[in-house]
DNA sequence: CTTGACTCTGTAGTGTACTACAGGGTTTAG
DNA sequence: CTAAACCCTGTAGTACACTACAGAGTCAAG
């Protein structure tokens, strides 16, 4: 049976060791088995769940969130319902801070606006606004 | 002369006391005199200053880039472009950070209309989707 | 005058996700 | 056979913005 080293799953999965082996203190991947010499031997399937977790991340999971995702998959009785309801719960998360930021953006764009670009600093709308009392 | 202690300020700008310290320590703010038996004694317009860097954190900037803004805001010969220059950076900061956020929102989006929410895990297109090689 | 609320310094911990050593041992390519 | 490249553990550091003590002193109200 084929095993890999830590550098190979790492580079598979395109992460560095290190971050394998925080994953691995993690809790997202199993402790795997050791070669006499100590070396971790991780079997082909481990790549897949490496980029689970990549892919994941790029969706906006944390680990912690990633790491609830693996465990769902264990869990016998566990549906499809499960997943959906997580995939949801993420997607209002998103929109959240999209709508954070995007009330931030507005309010800087009219500061922006308002300013010319031009005349010294004791003019200047932006720095006017910071120094405002709340309306 | 009217002084504040730390407590006035921070509850006048909405902060804890441990915050304006930190403030101080990072150099937001600076070391106000203090009283015989040491405790901090504040101008009026400390409040004023805590309250800009409060407003500024509401608009995106992080504590350094207000630091920095409360630098030009003293130097001299620095204009109101050099502001509005900052606005800008922040503005485009912001604008990538939400297109970053609406396409983790888009990806989801898709997997979840995929996703009719019934039947067993095995058969989940959204841990499909993660388990999938790259296309 | 006492009690409770405040203040001080200095250090360390929180959360998130790594990243970087130091100081060893092991494996592999040439 | 040797030198480079890899692996190990354990600890500590990074960035960001706080937050939380411990252990001590001070101030204000009743």
């Amino acid at each position: 049976m084929t095993t890999l080293t830590i550098g190979k799953v790492a580079k598979a999965a395109g992460l560095g060791v290190e971050t394998v082996r925080f994953y691995e203190r993690q809790g997202l991947i199993a402790e795997p088995a050791r070669s006499e010499s100590g070396y971790r031997q991780y079997r082909p399937e481990t790549i897949r769940r490496l980029q689970f977790i990549v892919r994941a991340k790029a969706l906006g999971f944390t680990l912690q969130e990633i790491g609830d995702l693996l465990d769902l998959r264990a869990t016998p009785g566990a549906g499809c319902a499960d997943v959906q309801a997580r995939a949801e719960a993420k997607i209002a998360d998103i929109e959240e801070r999209i709508a954070q930021l995007d009330a931030m953006k507005r309010a800087l764009g009219e500061l922006v606006v308002q300013c010319r670009g031009e005349g010294p600093l004791s003019d200047c709308p932006i720095l006017d606004a910071l120094d405002e009392e709340e309306p």
